[in-house]
DNA sequence: CAGAAATTTTAATGGCGATTAAAATAATGC
DNA sequence: GCATTATTTTAATCGCCATTAAAATTTCTG
């Protein structure tokens, strides 16, 4: 199948390109980083990026949806698979502090949606929206089967999307650092919100 | 006395630039603001600002160094007037985000720590590593009289400090959502860390 | 291997923004 | 009020960077 090859290749590409942005954009900002250090990172020129890329608001806005994505993947996945709330939210803080230090990372930090335009930073605000409301009400669930203690969930929510979002500017991609984050955080982040025993 | 004149009314006027400029920076970053937005909200000129920095450099680098101190500040007192390590740490929290979602802030969120010329880069994060490694002393000595479980020190104070910076990424100066944040931060970020009564 | 399609590069263009020097205005001391 | 000093503005300069078109190269298809 030609198509399938080619797009392989082209998504391939495409990819390796959002994980050096989000890179580069983690470390600089989007305004502090050229289409040339994203390039350069790759062996490329930066003119090569419009192949793939509209223009370099396009590339924020497209690693932007991919850590929507990813995270939605986690928080899902927890849902699915959790028992209480609580279970739920320590496995959404596992699976989306996996995500981030893993393999799949680097995942751009959705720090600068003012610099997306009208368009691109309604759908993506929209999507974080969700992603908080979604985490909210694991926390609600929690609260209602008793594994959570109550608490003000947006608060909590931010509190906990906080810490998450903060990981790639002290993780630098040691592996060894990547263990203890996913061994530590959801232990850390949940242990505060179980119901006291007494 | 014409210096004490002269000093007050210059470092209020910078004062009030390195607030704008902290503003600006959370909101757009480094690069994304230039000096004449910080100027505008002063209904300045862009070249009025050389007046009070040398360059923009300068002026995220003063806007991080007020940041540190603002920091250290609130760790010092949690210091001084907390009892159990667990008690310090609580303190903190609530001192430290008193002041940015307080009238003294907006507090510059220190993340674009790379965009400093070599000599305040390493100025910083020597004051950030300092700070860190105080709030962990925190956490070790509350593990040490008992209020707090034992933990990853280094762990749980990248989850708290990152709960703590991000806050200016969603808080947008409403002063409900002020109260609420002093209000529910410093027990969402220690709950957790108390020793179990069992 | 030939030709077509896909990918990347080279070589402009244009604008924005940091920076500076000199000029203008405001504030202060006497 | 005058002269000095402090503060701000106006008007350049300069380099960087996003963006684009055309050319070159690589990859694919048959």
């Amino acid at each position: 199948m030609a198509q399938t090859a080619d797009e392989t290749r082209f998504a391939a590409q495409r990819d390796r390109i959002l994980k050096s942005a989000a890179r580069c954009f983690n470390e600089k900002g989007y305004s502090g980083t050229s289409l040339k250090d994203v390039a350069q990172l790759l062996g490329l020129t930066d003119a090569a990026l419009y192949y793939y890329v509209r223009n370099k608001e396009e590339l924020v806005y497209q690693c932007y949806l991919r850590a929507a994505e990813l995270g939605r993947e986690a928080l899902e996945r927890a849902v699915d698979e959790g028992g209480s709330g609580l279970e739920q939210a320590r496995l959404y803080v596992r699976y989306h502090v996996e995500i981030i230090v893993g393999p799949r990372g680097p995942v751009a930090i959705m720090s600068e949606i003012p610099s997306l335009k009208a368009e691109h930073r309604n759908d993506v605000l929209e999507r974080s929206r969700r992603h908080g409301r979604a985490f909210e009400q694991i926390l609600a669930r929690g609260i209602e089967d008793g594994s959570i203690a109550p608490c003000d969930v947006r608060m909590t929510g931010n509190a906990v999307m906080g810490a998450i979002n903060w990981i790639p500017k002290w993780f630098h991609g040691s592996s060894a650092v990547a263990s203890e984050i996913v061994a530590e955080f959801p232990g850390i982040l949940t242990r505060g919100l179980a119901a006291r025993a007494d």
